[in-house]
DNA sequence: TTTCTTTGTGTGTGCGAACACACTAAAGAT
DNA sequence: ATCTTTAGTGTGTTCGCACACACAAAGAAA
């Protein structure tokens, strides 16, 4: 083991006390401007580097932090997104961070909004959230920088600056690469059509930005000079609804021979396709959902593109495990790869799902 | 934050001090019977965690491992692992654990050998390297277990018992998987070949388990009638040998449209191509080399499995932290995920190797 | 009985950092 | 002249655990 360099050792090669060398270490003040100026260096030439699991120890304070997040009965995408919170609580619940999760109608800005300023009164010491409601996550996010909160965002990017870090995919590109995939299973002339399930209050832009990789993707790639046609419906929630819709899209196109549903609800189209006339119509999804697995395993869903909801959830306490009780620096963006998955790799994916891992993976 | 319950707590209920539970804790023995039944009782309990932070900090000890690796500089693919290694060392060099890498020549068994048997004497207290050559990492599986120390294998899956755990992939899924990537190139009645770029002696069952997972895809799928062939070449170092060799392949097989390279060096296939009359050959290879990333990235390589050789090495490393030092569980069994690599997803990946954690990933 | 082992148990110290607290000296207030 | 304040610094305790050591009791050998 290199030897390790110790704040003792500073404190010794300066000439002061541990406490001093503290003091500046954690910029606590009351330290005379040359002396920190000596120690600085003297840390400098040693090359200090904090002890993790000492600091850890001895930073013997409770942080408390609120996950607010969509309720997960309401979408199996955000169970997934809570499981991997979950798991992150176990993992740093005994290590000082206390986190609590809180859940707000997913369809509904207002409840984000009543939740958010209830858990502001609480003054947490971070929040975590995604921000589904442009206008409302705005707020939250200036409340809690006027308040010294910072923010994690997971799933959906604002611009940087005002939170601590983005954790989740880039959709942009994950909108280039379903088209990539969806472009293995379309012929010359066919209509592909960008599905958008999805409510258009919630994460509008978000979709944009999928639908212009999408379409982009297909301008670079002209040759088989693929139509394209975007549709929007916000009936998902209701079969019968759906299979009107569907079926109404599928007689108006009649070349629509692939469709890239921007968001984890994939099955919902194929609840509806089983029930039509057979048409051979290749389906690029996202998100390893219950429901769009089984249609992956019956080859009904040519690929599914997994945007790691879970790990966005873990990651996001993660991270800010990382700049509270270990006080380490943050990677401001973290986007988490865009996996491609089959019926051939899928079970990799799941099985990390199930080991996440405790003390494997922070320390 | 949940109370945590301490050995203190455990001692107090349980009647005992400290260092008795301390002994039954770690088996140290000198613990009359029905104490200790009485101290797991009350462990039981009160449901008692070790507190890791602590228990890390206080187990002051060195310990020193050794990862015996192929010479990087033979083997971009090897590089890859090595730069894993190095990036673990880094993460865990304060903790008190010492690796120690050491190199073996890729080509030659007698010299993992010579090496392994040098490396006993050291008495390192534990082992990480991926038994390419079965017979020599057999005799030095048995060697390890008859000093009691403890191995981690990784790349090459070897059958489990013998040593601590397995990272790596699923050989013969990933077969499964390649079969199935380059079926999205391959017409009707067309000839697949699969390519071991390899010396038979080193990782043959490992390759012959990828060659029977992408027959049995096959198999499984026959309305495409696509003919399977097999080439072993083991001249793939010389440029003109190997031009040759691909010549003749080509030749031979007027139908060739597909090749599922086994190991990380499809781009020696497109080196030849290239110089070859142009013929639309869909290659499926192995691994984010470099070189596999310009003809990625040129659109030669359809697709690339990513085995992920940089966790590999990183993970077997903090396998072996988690098991000595901070003395949790190990799974024996850690399959990577086999990531599908495409243009529009290879940066996510290639990022994440830029930033495996340090105390990020362990605690 | 004495002495030596063996077995079982408690005590004490160290790990490195964080932080509360005590203390000093000098400046400022009354 | 005395008291108060404050900047600057050192000391000591704490965190939870690991482990060495001390020590007692009980049994064995002399």
């Amino acid at each position: 083991m290199k030897k390790r360099i110790r704040i003792k050792d500073i404190a010794d090669k300066a000439g002061v006390s541990t406490g001093t060398v503290d003091r500046v270490l954690h910029n606590r003040g009351k330290v005379a401007p040359d002396v920190k100026k000596r120690v600085l260096a003297v840390m400098d030439e040693l090359g200090y580097e904090r002890n993790l699991i000492a600091s850890a120890l001895a930073y013997n304070k409770q942080v408390r932090i609120v996950a607010l997040l969509p309720n997960p009965t309401q979408d199996p995408y955000w169970q997934q997104t809570t499981d991997g919170v979950q798991q992150a609580i176990k993992a740093v619940q005994h290590y000082g961070l206390l986190v609590e999760p809180v859940y707000f109608d997913v369809f509904d800005a207002k409840d984000f909004l009543v939740r958010a300023k209830e858990l502001l009164q609480t003054k947490p010491q971070a929040m975590l959230f995604p921000p589904l409601f442009l206008e409302a996550a705005g707020w939250l996010l200036e409340a809690c920088a006027a308040a010294a909160i910072p923010t994690v965002l997971i799933n959906t990017q604002l611009e940087q600056g005002k939170s601590l870090c983005y954790i989740g995919q880039d959709s942009y590109q994950s909108g280039v690469l379903g088209a990539r995939l969806l472009d293995f299973g379309l012929q010359q002339g066919q209509t592909a059509c960008i599905l958008n399930l999805d409510f258009q209050t919630a994460s509008a832009q978000h979709l944009h930005k999928k639908e212009a990789g999408f379409r982009d993707y297909f301008s670079a790639h002209p040759q088989k000079q693929i139509q394209i046609i975007r549709q929007d419906f916000e009936g998902f929630q209701d079969v019968n609804k759906c299979l009107v819709f569907i079926k109404q899209l599928l007689d108006t196109h009649p070349k629509l021979a692939g469709i890239f549903v921007t968001n984890s609800r994939a099955y919902k189209v194929l609840e509806c396709l089983k029930q039509l006339p057979e048409r051979n119509i290749k389906i690029v999804g996202f998100d390893l959902l219950e429901a769009n697995l089984e249609h992956l395993h019956a080859g009904e869903i040519h690929f599914l593109i997994n945007q790691n909801p879970v790990e966005q959830g873990y990651e996001g306490v993660m991270s800010l495990f990382k700049h509270l009780i270990l006080k380490q620096p943050v990677e401001p963006l973290q986007y988490l790869p865009l996996d491609i998955v089959v019926k051939e790799n899928v079970d990799y994916y799941l099985q990390r799902h199930a080991t996440l891992e405790v003390l494997g993976k922070t320390l």
